[in-house]
DNA sequence: GCGGACTGCTTACCT
DNA sequence: ACAGGTAAGCAGTCCGCG
């Protein structure tokens, strides 16, 4: 496309000649005003907020036929409260409650108290607003009350869990009511299932229920638009602030999913068109900048969904306060709400994806690390394989087409990153959305014990039980009894097991099917049942800790998390992988399974965290002594069958040369005595181990190789050298018996000689011998030491370039008096060759150790520049 | 004044 | 703001060394 076919902003409704206010007025088309509540017969809920206004809760529907959304207004006169253990006569007395300008009215209520296994009355304090019962700064409901119960929750929150709503979810509107739609399970499937948790007991019965129906229900395609800005700047290493808003907003691209390409460019004095458009995308030009903007928010007036990388911070951030303060629209007319720390939008649901997959759950267990950088080019790279478009200089000196290109590709990648494995990242996040109980916004926003926090509190309103405050949990159950391993981590974790250093053939890694999940089902696991208030329970003992268990009441994190534990192991994965069943049901399946397992990888560790909600550190801390407890009598069983155990980690142990027979025994032992599934994960033609715990090589029989914690495969290790490593892996996979490691040990030389000989030779490219490594605090905020990555990132700053936490900061090893340099402000000749030569030593020490190799030997002197003369 | 032994900090990894 | 356990490399400190 070329330049010329570029054309104006269409539809431009605020006349140039226009005095300001007739320009305010003509703009009145972007107020919005949610349309009246109409009958709809299937729209699914994505979010929920409360409107000041209406002094209501409200539901945003999206309607997956018309593509849009909806509101509904709650018409059963919910209001937002807390609760209090005084008597309603007690209350009355509290003037400043009575009086209180938000105060509604007083009720008696029962309360199921977990804790204490025992029905409470209690008073509910029911406001008319939800800042009345906190929020404000002084004077709120809850600070006037001497013990308040749920008076954290959010009233949006709150309504969810009281009237029963499941967010993700389908719903009619009927008559101004919000109706559930039942989702129809189809015959076959419904029969397996049944089939298939048959042998679950009655009380994860009903719970699994409730699950599945969520689980099975189908998932709309979501139309959406991907969003990205740029703004000028006289500063081409800086990002502008978004709160001044000070530049202007040179050029935007929406990329809809419904094959809307749109490039919005400003026209400026003296740029260059560029050599040409991307292909098949409307170029238009805006003469002036707020029609760019305007035409923006008229698209967030239109999609359901809106997608950025990074619009919390940045472009809807941006675009607000230069609406605002440049060109004096009023509140009402920019369809953006703006939080502290997120942009919301009036219409649809924003989902900023920088937030989503910086999420570490995600990153770990969704997307198995396959990015580490939570860069949109990271990611993008990653993910998609598609990378940001790189320039030289500023952005101001970018052509028009090169200005267009970069933006459209930021905007393609955000686009692409929703869409790729059919949807990917639109499932998880309805999936989490129903999981958690939560809308779509807050889901993509928060982390993982959010999502629990959340998912626990609706099962507490659904039975009626008290939710715990956090202070009375902490008191009752104590803090820890254990030691950690650890200075400063709060009791004991996991066993590993010191290697058995050498190479073994044949091994086999058994490990638990989940764990600690399976601990929390089995032991009854949950902060009501540690430490329960009965005394007949109190024989109940956790191992080697002086804590008991209930034996009475079924826990509810026990049941919550044994249900889907039981659904994704023995349901969701089989069938996830399941060819019979067509490919849009198992792609379903599948990222049920992917975000059951990142929220049961999850449960444990939230029962430990301080800022879990029901935080319960006696819990946590019952879950890993049981899996030592249940590690070690697996290791000893092990052992008394006469198996070699050469190594173990928490839940798996390696086993040299077991026989079937042996491996058999030792499962079965398993489930009978300790009523836990052990499984073979996988098997290795040979492992090597070096004397390092959390470090080995194994070779799988096709030669593929699995490499865990060595020097040699980290990411701030130098190209060169990871690219060395690999070589001597690939060496190491062809090995098949111990004669073959003859071979190898002379190949392995070669690798090490050629490394050396380049390095002296200066034969690597500076960016090969550059360490990576990840900053994660503001320069000035390492107080204590200057680590080396610091020391570069402080160059880089000298020299104009900023430095961000989370940046990757790539830095050689020179012969200096600081020691090391960015990469790129370095020569060639300044490099410390024989710092380097130490690194290749230690590194490839690590396996030949493993190997029964010495170093030496295989170079025939200590040290490398010994064996090529002083460096 | 310098180097070894030590501790603490920081990052990246494993389960 | 999910947990604890392990390793590497370096920064910084203390102490001995007549």
């Amino acid at each position: 496309m070329s330049f010329k076919s570029g054309e104006p902003a269409s539809n431009r409704s605020v006349s140039p000649s226009a005095t300001v206010e007739e320009r305010s007025r003509e703009r009145d088309f972007l107020v919005f005003k949610p349309a009246e509540t109409v009958d709809l017969s299937e729209a699914f809920f994505v979010s929920a907020s409360y409107d000041g206004g209406r002094r209501a809760a409200f539901v945003k529907l999206y309607e997956p036929e018309s593509k849009k959304i909806y509101f509904w207004y709650d018409n059963t006169g919910h209001k937002p409260y807390c609760l209090s253990d005084l008597p309603v006569e007690e209350l009355r007395k509290i003037e400043p409650l009575v009086k209180h300008q938000g105060f509604d009215h007083l009720e008696e209520v029962t309360k199921v108290d977990s804790l204490r296994d025992k029905v409470l009355n209690m008073t509910k304090i029911v406001a008319t607003d939800p800042l009345a019962i906190g929020g404000r700064p002084a004077g709120s409901i809850r600070d006037i009350i001497p013990k308040a119960w749920e008076a954290d929750i959010r009233y949006y929150e709150c309504f969810v869990y009281d009237r029963g709503l499941f967010p993700g979810m389908p719903y009619r509107v009927e008559g101004g009511s919000l109706v559930p739609v039942k989702p129809k399970l189809s015959e076959g499937v419904s029969k397996r299932l049944s089939e298939a948790l048959a042998s679950e007991p009655e009380e994860f019965g009903e719970f699994i229920r409730s699950l599945t129906d969520l689980f099975e229900c189908r998932i709309p395609e979501f139309r959406r638009v991907a969003l990205d800005i740029e703004v000028a700047s006289d500063v081409p290493t800086r990002v502008p602030d978004p709160e001044g808003a000070e530049y202007p907003v040179v050029c935007a691209t929406l990329l809809g999913s419904d094959g809307v390409r749109r490039i919005l460019l400003l026209r400026r004095e003296g740029v260059d068109s560029g050599p040409g458009f991307p292909e098949g995308v409307k170029v238009e030009f805006c003469d002036r900048e707020v029609d760019l903007i305007t035409e923006i928010f008229k698209a967030l007036l239109d999609y359901p969904v809106v997608l950025t990388f990074n619009g919390d911070e940045f472009d809807l951030r941006y675009l607000y306060h230069r609406a605002e303060k440049r060109f004096k629209f009023a509140r009402e007319q920019i369809p953006i709400e703006l939080g502290k720390q997120f942009a919301l939008l009036k219409y649809g649901v924003h989902i900023d994806l920088y937030k989503f997959f910086f999420n570490r759950s995600l990153q770990i267990y969704a997307f198995s690390q396959r990015y580490r950088e939570n860069t949109l080019d990271a990611v993008g790279e990653a993910l998609i394989g598609k990378a940001k478009i790189e320039f030289e200089g500023s952005l101001n000196d970018l052509a028009y087409s090169e200005l267009a290109e970069y933006c459209y590709r930021d905007a393609e990648i955000a686009m692409e990153l929703t869409t790729f494995d059919n949807d990917l990242v639109m499932k998880l996040i309805l999936i989490l959305t129903r999981i958690s109980r939560m809308p779509m916004d807050d889901v993509c926003r928060q982390g993982v014990s959010s999502w629990i926090r959340s998912l626990m509190y609706y099962e507490h309103r659904l039975r009626n039980y008290l939710i715990p405050r956090s202070e009375d949990l902490l008191e009752l159950k104590g803090m820890t009894s254990t030691e950690a391993l650890i200075k400063g981590k709060k009791y004991k974790g996991a066993i590993v097991v010191e290697p058995r250093a050498g190479v073994h053939f044949n091994v086999s890694v058994l490990d638990f099917a989940s764990l600690y999940p399976s601990i929390i089902k089995m032991y009854n696991l949950s902060y009501e049942t540690v430490l329960c208030p009965h005394s007949d329970c109190r024989d109940n003992k956790v191992p080697d800790l002086p804590y008991w268990i209930c034996k009475r009441r079924r826990g509810l994190s026990s049941l919550i998390i044994g249900a889907m534990r039981d659904l994704r192991v023995d349901w969701y994965k089989r069938v996830a992988r399941d060819k019979s069943l067509p490919e849009p049901l198992r792609n379903l399946y599948n990222v049920v399974q992917l975000t059951l397992k990142v929220i049961l990888n999850a449960s444990y560790g939230v029962m430990g965290a301080e800022a879990f909600a029901l935080y319960c550190p006696p819990v946590a801390e019952a879950v890993t002594a049981i899996g030592r407890y249940a590690f070690t009598k697996t290791i000893e069983k092990a052992r008394s069958l006469g198996i070699e155990v050469v190594y173990g980690d928490t839940d798996s142990i390696f086993l040299e040369a077991p026989t079937a027979e042996q491996v058999d025994e030792l499962v079965n032992w398993s489930r009978e005595e300790l009523r836990m599934e052990l499984e073979i994960d996988k098997s290795y033609r040979y492992a090597a181990f070096p004397k390092l715990k959390k470090n080995y090589l194994g070779v799988y029989p096709d030669g593929t190789v699995d490499i865990k914690g060595m020097t040699g495969k980290k990411r701030n290790t130098p190209a060169f050298l990871q690219a060395a490593f690999m070589e001597m892996v690939r060496t190491l996979g062809e090995v098949q018996s111990p004669d073959d490691f003859e071979k190898a040990r002379a190949r392995i030389f070669d690798v090490v000689k050629t490394c050396y000989v380049k390095l002296k030779r200066r034969e690597y490219p500076l960016e090969d011998l550059a360490f990576n490594i990840m900053i994660s605090k503001p320069v000035e905020g390492y107080r204590k030491t200057t680590p080396q990555h610091v020391k570069a990132a402080l160059l880089l700053q000298k020299s104009g370039i900023e430095v961000k936490p989370g940046d990757v900061i790539s830095f050689v090893k020179v012969t200096s008096d600081l020691g090391v340099k960015p990469v790129r402000l370095t020569s060639s000749r300044e490099v410390d060759v024989s710092k380097y030569m130490e690194y290749v030593q230690s590194t490839f020490e690590q396996v030949l150790d493993a190997l029964g190799i010495d170093f030496k030997d295989i170079m025939g002197v200590t040290k490398l520049e010994s064996f090529f003369g002083a460096g």
